[in-house]
DNA sequence: GCCCAGGGAATCG
DNA sequence: CGATTCCATGGG
C-alpha cells in the first residue's frame, strides 16, 4: 500500500484487506452515510468524505496533519489485516466469515461518542440508533457550520431528560445524562481507561448506570481498540451457538474483538445459517 | 395487533 | 449465582 499525499486529498493506493462498505456499515459507528460512491461522516469535529474504487481509496478535502495525526489511526492502517484474514481463512469454521468480508477493519473512535453510542443501542436496532445519534449531534453537538459535532461530556451533562426527549430514546435518556455527568464530573475517567487492562477497563465503564458488560466491551473494542474485547449481542449468542458452543477457542483471544466483528457482519447478512 | 432490536436494572429464588 | 420481567420507540 502507498499513500499518495496531494493537495487536498490523500489516496490510500493498492491497500488490501480494505473496503469501507464493510468497514462503515458493519454496526461498529453510527455517524457515516453512504450517497453516491462517496462515504460522509464527521470524525474528531472534521468532516470526513472518502470514497473507493477497487484497491484505491480517496479520503477528499483534507490535509497531511489531520491524516497523518487522526484518521490513520482512525481507520487502524498501521495494523496488518492480512495476516489475521489468513489465520481465519484457514479456520474451516470461521472461513465464510472472512470470505465474505474480507475488508473488515476495526476503527478506533472516540472514547465518549463509543459510549453514549452504544448506551443507545440497547434493546435498539442499527437504523434507528443511527437516528436517534444524528438527533443527538444536531441537537446538542456544536454547530460546525453545515454539520454538527458529537456533543461534549459537558454539553450533554447540561441537558435534563426532558431537554433529552426530542432523541425519542425513551428508556436510554436517564442512561445518556448519567454517562455524561459521571464523565463530565470526572467521576468516571475516560482518559484512564487507554493504560488499563480489559477487567478494569469494564469495572470503570459499568459504573455508570445503564452500561453493562456488552456495552462496556463495546466500548473498549471500538473506543480504545482493545482487540481482546469480545462483545456478545443477541446476534453473535446465536452465531457462538451455533460456531463454537463451547466458547472462542483460546489462540483468537489476543485479537478476538476482530474475529467477532467478522461474525457479527457474517451473521447480520446471513441469518437463515443459524436458525434453529 | 404482533414481534424484535448490537441490554441492563430490579427483583426473586 | 441464574431466570424473569420491565423498560420506550419504531420498523417490519
Amino acid at each position: 500500500m502507498k499513500i499518495i499525499y496531494d493537495s487536498n486529498k490523500i489516496v490510500l493506493d493498492n491497500i488490501s484487506n480494505f473496503n469501507l462498505d464493510e468497514i462503515l456499515d458493519c454496526g461498529q459507528c453510527f455517524r457515516f452515510y453512504k450517497t453516491e460512491n462517496i462515504w460522509e461522516g464527521v470524525v474528531a469535529k472534521q468532516s470526513v468524505q472518502i470514497s473507493q474504487d477497487g484497491n484505491r481509496v480517496v479520503f477528499h478535502n483534507t490535509t497531511k496533519e489531520f491524516f497523518d495525526s487522526v484518521l490513520k489511526d482512525y481507520f487502524h492502517l498501521n495494523y496488518d489485516y492480512s495476516a489475521v484474514a489468513k489465520l481465519i481463512e484457514a479456520d474451516e469454521i470461521l472461513a465464510p466469515t472472512a470470505r465474505f468480508a474480507p475488508g473488515i477493519r476495526l476503527l478506533k473512535q472516540d472514547p465518549f461518542e463509543t459510549l453514549i453510542s452504544f448506551i443507545i443501542s440497547q434493546n435498539n436496532n442499527i437504523k434507528r440508533i443511527k437516528s436517534i445519534v444524528k438527533t443527538l449531534c444536531e441537537n446538542f453537538g456544536e454547530d460546525m457550520g453545515g454539520y454538527y459535532a458529537f456533543p461534549t461530556p459537558k454539553q450533554l451533562s447540561n441537558a435534563t431528560t426532558q431537554d433529552l426527549a426530542v432523541l425519542r430514546a425513551g428508556f436510554r435518556d436517564k442512561y445518556i445524562l448519567d454517562a455524561a455527568t459521571k464523565v463530565a464530573g470526572g467521576e468516571v475517567n475516560l482518559s484512564s481507561i487507554y493504560n488499563m487492562s480489559h477487567d478494569e477497563g469494564r469495572t470503570e465503564l459499568i459504573k455508570i448506570h445503564g452500561v453493562g458488560t456488552k456495552v462496556a466491551d463495546c466500548v473498549l473494542l471500538y473506543g480504545y481498540q482493545k482487540l481482546d474485547a469480545f462483545p456478545l449481542d443477541v446476534w453473535m449468542k446465536r452465531a457462538m451457538a451455533v460456531l463454537y458452543p463451547e466458547g472462542l477457542p483460546s489462540k483468537y483471544t489476543n485479537f478476538g474483538g476482530i474475529v467477532q466483528q467478522y461474525i457479527f457482519h457474517y451473521i447480520r447478512h446471513n441469518p437463515e445459517k443459524f436458525e434453529a
